[in-house]
DNA sequence: GACAGCCCTGGCGA
DNA sequence: ATCGCCAGGGCTG
């Protein structure tokens, strides 16, 4: 039987209300490839979304595998979970209104970096996702989830030659040998912490533990929502337990525990202030001084409390905001100007042969060295045009 | 509360 | 060119 493909569907979102090209990179989630120009694939709840995103509608279409039970797209569920995905209920430009006025800061810094939602993911995907982020960067993140993936999770379907599997259940994941498998795979001390969890959720406590620790305003996808509390200093009592309850996995520290409460269990108030969080708190916030000189856990409740008075409910989606903002890789967006900047310069300067303009030379230099650790994707071009003008500029030096 | 130690990778300066 | 060092979305004992 064929692979059967849903028709393209469209929802009407503009960019400023979510951008996906923004939100798929800014590692919340660590599963989503690039499976055409501008089109964003992943594996979730037993088919492969799609996506492409233009000026005013996010289209999508859903692959399911031969045997599946049901026939799409008559009770096809795919546009509940793509709303539910991608967290489309809040208004996100009038948050970020809200955010820039109460915060100078965040006005000045979030205008390049509209449309960053939010995810909300499967909280065990998210759980795990997480736990193989510490002391970690995203590629190497991206590359260890898609190992678990492809070595424990069913596979849903090929895009040309790319196998898409789903994410592995818990009792896939506490399996006899998973644990010197993940080690053997380069998962480092990740591998324990994989296993013992995994043993944890699928022995003892269960999926739907984890499941009821979700916001009840946003609960997992397919139930129905309940009012979600008072919003007080640390957070709501419902956000509070959920963290608390989660430090007692393996692998789980603060960091984590507050990643999986804002990316997958709903708590929307809750900040990971991770050592990139730190940097933009001492930068930004005036933190690092005193009785906050270093991120010690009482430090780390002052920095998120301190978000949380000056942001509110939301707290950790403008937390993602200024994050975003930060990533190495996206810092072209805070260089666009000077980069076509010297482009022009160095074309110009090209047919006479003639010596670079010191300040151009400086320029192209910084520039390069910005850009250079960004991990294939799109902004290759850019980064060729820069290292020619600068190898250029050292020939004529030489 | 402070502090090593931990797995592994890539970039950078010497 | 090659090596040592260190940071990269921390956690454990």
């Amino acid at each position: 039987m064929a692979v059967r493909a849903t028709e393209w569907q469209k929802l009407p979102v503009t960019l400023t209300e979510l951008c996906i090209n923004t939100t798929l990179r800014c590692g919340q989630s660590f599963r989503w490839r690039k499976s055409a120009d501008d089109e964003w694939s992943c594996a979730l709840h037993g088919r492969i979304l799609s996506f492409r995103q233009d000026a005013l509608y996010l289209h999508y279409r859903a692959i399911y595998p031969p045997s599946t039970l049901h026939t799409p797209p008559h009770d096809d569920d795919t546009p509940t979970l793509v709303k539910h995905y991608f967290n489309l209920e809040p208004d996100l430009c009038k948050l970020y209104s809200q955010w820039a006025a109460s915060d100078a800061n965040f006005k000045k810094r979030a205008p390049k970096f509209a449309g960053v939602r939010i995810l909300r993911q499967d909280p065990w995907e998210a759980l795990i996702g997480f736990i193989c982020s510490s002391n970690n960067n995203i590629s190497r993140i991206s590359q260890m989830v898609h190992n678990l993936c492809l070595h424990y999770g069913p596979l849903i379907g090929h895009i040309g030659n790319e196998a898409y599997h789903d994410f592995p259940t818990p009792e896939a994941l506490a399996g006899p040998g998973v644990e010197q498998h993940l080690q053997k795979l380069g998962f480092g001390y990740r591998a324990k912490y994989i296993y013992k969890t995994a043993v944890m959720v699928a022995d003892s406590r269960g999926l739907a533990w984890l499941d009821e620790l979700c916001n009840p305003e946003s609960p997992v996808f397919g139930q129905e929502p309940k009012p979600g509390g008072p919003l007080i200093e640390g957070g709501r009592e419902g956000y509070r337990k959920a963290h608390q309850e989660l430090l007692a996995l393996h692998g789980v520290g603060p960091k984590v525990a507050d990643c999986v409460c804002l990316m997958g269990l709903g708590w929307s108030e809750s900040v990971p202030v991770d050592t990139h969080v730190w940097q933009i708190a001492q930068r930004d916030y005036k933190f690092g001084k005193g009785k906050h000189s270093s991120l010690t856990p009482a430090t780390y409740t002052a920095v998120a409390n301190h978000f949380r008075k000056l942001w509110g409910k939301e707290a950790g989606w403008a937390h993602s905001v200024l994050f975003t903002a930060d990533l190495k890789a996206f810092s072209e967006r805070l260089v666009a100007k000077t980069e076509i900047k010297t482009e022009e310069v160095s074309v110009k300067a090209e047919p006479d042969g003639s010596g670079v303009v010191e300040s151009t030379t400086k320029t192209a230099t910084a520039t390069k060295k910005r850009v250079k650790r960004d991990v294939g994707d799109d902004e290759h071009q850019v980064v060729e045009v820069k290292e020619k003008i600068v190898k250029r500029s050292k020939r004529r030096k030489a």
